[in-house]
DNA sequence: CGGAATTGCTGTAACGATACAGCAGAGTAG
DNA sequence: CTACTCTGCTGTATCGTTACAGCAATTCCG
């Protein structure tokens, strides 16, 4: 800066300082200062060096367009949140998927684009444009449903995608998700089993999306292995579907278990039944899904499978960076399933 | 391109067809083609038809690096959150702005990119760099700390910014808040007048943050106002600190209410005075602030103020792209603050 | 010691889009 | 009939960066 010792403007103009000022400054050609800050095999050391230090001392910053135009890469990730999905999954599932996504996007110095659909209509022109218009290298797609034509057709154009979450298994698509079955399965065999449960009902998810599918198979071979009289009831992951859910069950004799796809229907029937004086968890037991967050602070505490979403996400994108950089996955090797665990707390009967 | 009459590959690379595609197939030059789609005065209106249509056809999507480079707009803006703030802010704070501000940018056609940083040391590089590489045109902050050296200097270089939040008022910047002694005036008048508590507790937010001095003083303010007794114990918005506060709150003696800067600090509170015998809120009364989610499932039900979060993140959305198009606030009009509500549940006495 | 390889830079040509000057041709006015 | 204004297009320059060919020096090697 203080070249003439004059007083310069203290406000230096944003995003002004281009390569050429840069070279100029070392007395080097564009070019050249280029290959410096890349880091190229045909600079000098001590040129280098220069070059970095000019550089930072005119405080330049790679414009992202130039750059991208010319390197056909932009440096971005795209999360992709299709509007069926915002809508049914809850603000802390994203959450989690948020935290996990950026992290692993910052450490590989890549920009976060978030991408959600304005609405049906053009839904899947949201998306897609996102893509073509070359401003991410790839996306996360979280679960959309099982009939969603965009994605399938997103995966099939070739453009680096990770599935993320329970999704239809599209074969050619690179995936991370959880054994929605296995877990459901456990949730349910610990209330038929471990608390002797014998009439039990299943809220669940809208039956479009897999996870939904999977968490209610689950549910069903678990009470049907166990021997236990049991019902489906359809919900649409939302807190009051759970207590519509649970207005039905009242009117069903008997029932002394629920098992909710999710932490929001188990919390809204909890709180239903609750109300209407049953006794939740002595003669009912409630369990949920996902351990969000919700299922830590209600009363009683809602046992439930923990999702880790933060590490799906975090995997998820470690993935797309490898899809990006030109690894390929096949067979099995497509699809990461991490582990899930059961949570349990005092909603379904343990102390 | 179909120079030979060949037949041509029917997967089409994505990200492949440019202006030049659109011009051959409708013949006409690539600036008129271009013109045409910018909607420009000078081109024919069948001419303009037909290169929509042709472009639907090919399915040309912009090449938002080339419009970025040239006509020096990237047509996104930035979420930026400091890494303080990620840490102060609970994670329903992040996602009803996150909903406010995709949904302002989704109506301008805008893409989001968010924008957290990874630590301290890197922490003003992140988002400095986020803006000066030119890939948004502009950016909503939230809240940071009062000292946050970096805002400073970014709304001071000019770049289009808009604050979120409780902000030291930095008197050039545009900001969109509430108003956070008020709010918090009432909400302790509710616990001393309206249940007529004597010797009450304010667990406040870190007080480098100016949401936490200002939640502070409206405490201090309205219970000097009632003449009640009172103590201010810092805690730093999580759960935990509401927990260790409510120990310390017990070595006291008499004390009949809590005031809470954020909901977190009085479920924590609330939790550890009810495990530890105190009839709450029979005999303490327990008020929060902000009512992002977890207020409504606790039991009992927490009173706590509304922050209308989406409609902040929304207004400061449509603030921002005010001055991305040249707007200017001066004065009053450069902050915005939204009303804030009481909303009454169980935790502070109420049926 | 002559030819080959290596080092360290320069110069040019893109990447895709857009702003703008320019230029025919048609219409209009005096 | 000249001079002017529109209208509707073409052509060119340019945004900032990077890939690559080229080209002097210098070093290497048998």
């Amino acid at each position: 800066m203080e070249v003439l010792g004059l007083m310069t403007a203290p406000k230096m103009d944003v995003a002004k300082v281009t390569l050429r000022d840069v070279a100029e400054r070392v007395g080097l050609s564009v070019s050249a200062v280029s290959q410096a800050l890349l880091d190229g095999p045909r600079i000098g050391t001590e040129t280098k060096a220069r070059v970095r230090e000019a550089a930072e001392e005119l405080g330049y910053v790679t414009n992202s367009a130039g750059r991208a135009l010319r390197a056909r890469r932009a440096d971005a990730v795209a999360l992709i949140v299709p509007n069926t999905s915002q809508h049914v999954f809850g603000h802390s599932y994203f959450m989690h998927v948020l935290t996990g996504v950026t992290d692993a996007a910052n450490s590989r110095e890549a920009q976060l684009v978030i991408s959600t659909n304005v609405d049906e209509q053009h839904g899947k022109a949201a998306y897609d444009r996102v893509m073509r218009s070359g401003s991410v290298d790839g996306a996360i797609v979280t679960s959309a449903a099982v009939d969603d034509e965009g994605i399938a057709q997103l995966v099939s154009s070739g453009v680096p995608v990770v599935l993320l979450g329970g999704f239809p298994v599209l074969p050619d698509a690179v995936s991370v998700g959880i054994d929605d079955v296995a877990a459901s399965y456990a949730a349910t065999e610990h209330v038929v089993r471990d608390h002797g449960r014998r009439s039990v009902v299943h809220i669940s998810g809208p039956l479009d999306h897999q996870a939904a599918i999977d968490r209610r198979d689950g549910f069903i071979a678990a009470a049907e292995h166990y021997g236990a009289t049991f019902e489906v009831v359809e919900g649409d992951f939302d807190e009051e579907s759970g207590d519509a859910a649970a207005v039905s069950i009242q009117r069903r004799e008997g029932v002394d278990g629920v098992v909710a796809a999710n932490d929001e229907m188990a919390f809204g029937a909890m709180r239903r039944l609750a109300a209407d004086g049953h006794d939740v968890p002595r003669r009912i037991s409630i369990v949920g899904f996902d351990d969000f967050g919700l299922a830590r602070v209600t009363t009683p505490a809602i046992t439930t499978v923990r999702v880790p979403a933060e590490e799906m996400a975090r995997l998820a994108t470690d993935r797309l960076f490898d899809l990006i950089g030109g690894v390929r996955f096949t067979g099995p090797d497509a699809h990461a399933v991490l582990p899930t665990e059961l949570v349990v707390r005092q909603s379904c009967g343990c102390p």
